[in-house]
DNA sequence: CTAAATCTATACTATTCCAGTATAGTACTG
DNA sequence: CAGTACTATACTGGAATAGTATAGATTTAG
């Protein structure tokens, strides 16, 4: 019932993008740097991200990354997507499959659980990255 | 960030337990076979409910399992902090020290996230078993 | 009083997932 | 064309999950 570290990486590193200039990058080592991300692993995240479409890469010396899109038009919840897959607080909330082996589709539980995950995906789409960046003291 | 399979079980054992009348008992044998839960699986399950107070056992032949206190004072939070401890989307919202090791206390990302799992929470903890029994078919 | 039924408590195990490392390859710049 | 930086995937050790197993304690019935 945990967002990975993964994650949790991931969010600094948006974070710090959408703080820099428009346009400008940041190469995969002053990431991890700054964000204190294990240097190997931030390449994982960060490909992560750019399959996802969040953020852009360019190669070579001075290449880096930047965000494929204002901060304005990504949330935690396009991050979490990202790395994790779509989120869902329990099995039968992914998978109907699987639910059915066990449970009818009318069980109680599942329905109570499915309106507190539409309210907690409603909120990490609404938490966009320029308005977290605002927060910033 | 899912619920595990454990707590699922423990969601329906509970749900059988409050559809029952007041004062019966369920033994772990009969709770497998109604809920679907392996036969020697639900006596962990059980276990763990009964040592956080929420079910009630008795040994001996005519034995078995009831809840300790009315459903509608029994909530899915309930369930979950007994199978699972506290409830933490974050790794930074359950260990504060664990936190501060890689980012302040002023992280925006945090603060988002711990507005988000508070409302969740206060989901959780309003869905008593006597108001999701009263939902069932 | 004893045998059977039932829960209690803990140890054990196979599999999967997580967090991180390693590396071979591709693209860009000067 | 040499060096820098990203791309893509394979690999690994350790922890967590989902169960299983078992030795023991308690209750009831006969």
């Amino acid at each position: 019932m945990q967002l990975n570290q993964a994650t949790d990486y991931a969010f600094r590193a948006v974070l710090h993008l959408a703080s820099l200039p428009a346009g400008a990058v940041v190469s995969a080592r002053e990431l991890a740097e700054a964000q204190a991300i294990p240097p190997r692993f931030v390449l994982k995240i960060m490909h992560a991200l750019t399959r996802a479409g969040l953020v852009e890469s360019r190669r070579g010396p001075a290449g880096g990354f930047g965000l494929a899109r204002p901060a304005a038009e990504i949330s935690l919840l396009d991050v979490i997507e990202a790395l994790e897959g779509p989120v869902a607080i329990h099995r039968c909330l992914a998978e109907r499959e699987a639910c059915n082996k066990h449970c009818t589709s009318e069980c109680p539980v599942h329905a109570a659980l499915r309106g507190l995950q539409d309210g907690l995906v409603a909120g990490l789409r609404r938490a966009t990255f320029a308005s977290l960046v605002a927060k910033k003291p």
